[in-house]
DNA sequence: TATATTTGTAACATATTTTATTACAGTATG
DNA sequence: CATACTGTAATAAAATATGTTACAAATATA
C-alpha cells in the first residue's frame, strides 16, 4: 500500500495556487479532498516545515502559499512527501552466507537509484503552476 | 508500505539463474531470502502462471527456470509483480463539485503514466541475466 | 510398495502501516 | 467575550503484508 501523502499534498498545493489571495481553512481543503481535516493539517505542518506555505491561526485563519508556484517543482514536493521511488525490499535481512542474499539489497538499491534519477528528471520539469494550470 | 513481491521474485529468479541445472526447493530459496517457504511457493505460483518457471512435485522436487535468462527483462518481471509505479492517490473519492477535486486523479494518473514509461524503458534494458551477473 | 520429501493451497494469525476520530489548548478576529 | 480557526496528542479503526499451521497430492528411491 502506498500512502496518499504525495497526492494529498499536491491537492492542497493546487488549491492554494488556485486561491493565491486567500487563507484556506483545513476544513475547506478537506472538503475538496474528502479527507479528515486533521490529516490535512498534518500535511500542512509538513509543508510549513519546508517553508512552502504559511498559516494564520485563529478566526478567519488558514493557510496560503509562501512561494511562487512557478518556482517550485514537483520534484521538490515529491521529496517532501516520499522517500524514494522503489519496488520494495523483502522484509527480513537476507542470508549473508549466500552470495545472492549477501548482495541482493545492494543491487536492488542501485536499480532503484537509477529509477529515482529518471523520475526526478521528469518531476523537475513540472512546476506547481504547470500542474495547477491543468485544472 | 510497499510489498516485497518484486524483490522476492527477483531474488528467486536470480537463484534459479545461478543454478540453471537444479530444481531448487522452496525451503532452500526461503533460506536465502530469510522468508517463510510458503510465501516463496506463492511467488513461484505466480511465476508459473506466467510460464517463467516450472516445478516438479514430490521428493527431490523444486523449481527451475523455463526461459532463457538472457531473453527476459526486468520489465516483464516488474509487470508480473507490480501494477504500476505511482506516488499514490488519496483514499477517498475527491469532491466532484470542486474543479480541483474533479480532475485531480485524472491528472495524477497522467503524471504517473509518464513515470511508468520512463521506468519501463529502464527495466526493459536489463535482462535477468544482466542482473544475475552482478552477483 | 513403503517411506521420505517436496509442491500446492487453504485457513487462520500476527504485524505493520495508513487513515480516521476525538479532544482540547492556544490564538486571532470582530 | 464569543466564535472560528490552527496545532497536536492520543486513540481507534481499517487495510495490507507477512507469517504459521496443516494437510492432500505427487514422486523419487530404497
Amino acid at each position: 500500500m502506498i500512502s496518499g501523502k504525495f497526492a494529498i499534498t499536491i491537492h492542497i498545493l493546487t488549491l492554494l495556487t488556485k486561491f493565491p489571495n486567500d487563507y484556506l481553512s483545513s476544513e475547506f481543503i478537506a472538503g475538496s479532498i474528502n479527507l479528515n481535516p486533521v490529516l490535512v493539517r498534518k500535511e500542512i505542518a509538513n509543508l510549513k516545515s519546508h517553508n512552502v506555505v504559511e498559516s494564520k491561526e485563529g478566526k478567519n485563519g488558514g493557510t496560503k502559499l509562501s512561494v511562487d508556484p512557478g518556482k517550485i517543482t514537483l520534484k521538490e514536493i515529491f521529496e517532501m512527501t516520499f522517500e524514494t521511488i522503489n519496488l520494495g525490499y523483502a522484509k527480513n535481512q537476507p542470508n549473508p552466507d549466500c552470495p545472492v542474499g549477501k548482495k541482493i539489497n545492494q543491487n536492488l538499491s542501485a536499480l532503484y537509484a537509477d529509477m529515482n534519477q529518471k523520475v526526478s528528471l521528469q518531476l523537475e520539469g513540472i512546476s506547481l503552476e504547470d500542474f495547477s494550470n491543468q485544472f
